[in-house]
DNA sequence: TAGATTGTTAATCGATTAACAATC
DNA sequence: TAGATTGTTAATCGATTAACAATC
């Protein structure tokens, strides 16, 4: 028995794997069967060390001289993903960042399906958001039982989060992504992804602010 | 003359500032005038040791017994990210993420101010997209260059994005936030910070998986 | 065979955490 | 004074990068 995260693959690592998961479903397309790390490092990163890295936790082999077998290693990362089966997912906000995850082409590939979308307010709730029906917040635990949803977005202001979150895990919701500039509290048997775009932005500002001061310099 | 990125804080560090800065407006609004590393980490992560090595690179000095003060620090914060002035962006785009994000409230308090929105659809030229009119593609780089833009945000299509972070750069960019899944090249003088949402997800549904699976042997 | 490529083991690098002296 | 708190210096930890033997 096991307490705590029990050390998987880099956290680093698992956030690279989509981006080859994408490159190498287009060598697919291509009719492509093998690829080297090289050929990968020279399309993503300039290191073809780190691609042998990353490619190691999906367990797949490469072949000495050929490469990796392109449509096994696809297979191997959706599996490690969990992305080769489908998850529902219940949304709670149906403002225009809810409107915009509903609408994202991509969560297909990504084995994510957005089943229904909430909301607290009554102005919005009945609308259709992105050809799905907006439904009240005072239905999501009962449907979410019924419907074994396991995974739940919070795309609501701040300051509803927390009380969201809150609703989710008591609903038995077992991931929550959270889209709100707020911290929330969940049991350990529970895991959250928080998506704070003020962070990138505060990496871009940064060095937005560093190369002016640079060249003002000089 | 230094090349490349002179050494300054660790990245980290600036991803964590935007919620210290949250948190410390929040402490200001409620009067409170000092406040200490403890007590930033009791709300935040559990060590007010990584609070302390945060907030050093602020310049801000705490006082023995007492803390740091608040409203230097919100101020250092917010100089040392460049929020303390407005920065204009331009933004390409005028789908359901573009909405979205000309619609965030949250980004005037980061000193972002989306001016205009663009895209190639004709269809969506001249609606208006969060109470301003969406522009033709056509008049990006006139604009941009009267109105020194110097950032600018993508939130196209995958697809488009290459041609797009192209134009930018020719019409003196110097900062993009590129939200489409897509690599985009600059050359050295500007700055890009991909927002990939299918990373967060891919954490997440490992996180899942990983909980599911644990259960499930249990 | 020669050479390209993988995968392993070791070295480096950077961030986090710990220890502790300094200070009010 | 005693004790809370900072800031510095050192230790640990984890990820990246380098070196190189193994393989086809």
């Amino acid at each position: 028995m096991e307490t705590g995260k029990q050390k998987g693959a880099p956290l680093p690592t698992v956030r690279r794997l989509p981006t080859y998961l994408r490159l190498l479903r287009q060598m697919e397309k291509d009719g492509r069967e093998f690829v080297s790390s090289t050929a990968i490092a020279d399309e993503l990163h300039p290191e073809s060390i780190q691609v042998r890295k990353d490619l190691a936790v999906t367990g797949i082999e490469g072949k000495c001289r050929v490469g990796y077998p392109v449509s096994e290693l696809i297979q191997a990362i959706e599996e490690f993903l969990g992305w080769d089966n489908t998850t529902d997912a219940f949304l709670v906000g149906a403002g225009s960042l809810g409107a915009a995850l509903m609408g994202y082409e991509g969560f297909e590939r990504h084995g994510l399906n957005i089943v229904a979308a909430f909301d607290i307010d009554d102005a919005k709730v009945g609308r259709p958001l992105r050809g799905k029906e907006v439904l009240p917040l005072s239905k999501f635990t009962d449907l979410a039982r019924r419907m074994h949803i396991r995974m739940g977005i919070i795309a609501t202001p701040a300051d509803a989060a927390p009380s969201i979150a809150n609703l989710m895990v008591a609903s038995g919701i077992r991931a929550i992504w959270n889209f709100a500039p707020a911290k929330i509290i969940v049991p350990e048997n529970v895991v959250v992804q928080n998506e704070d775009l003020s962070s990138g932005l505060a990496v871009l500002s940064r060095q937005l602010a560093e190369i002016l001061e640079k060249e003002g310099e000089a």
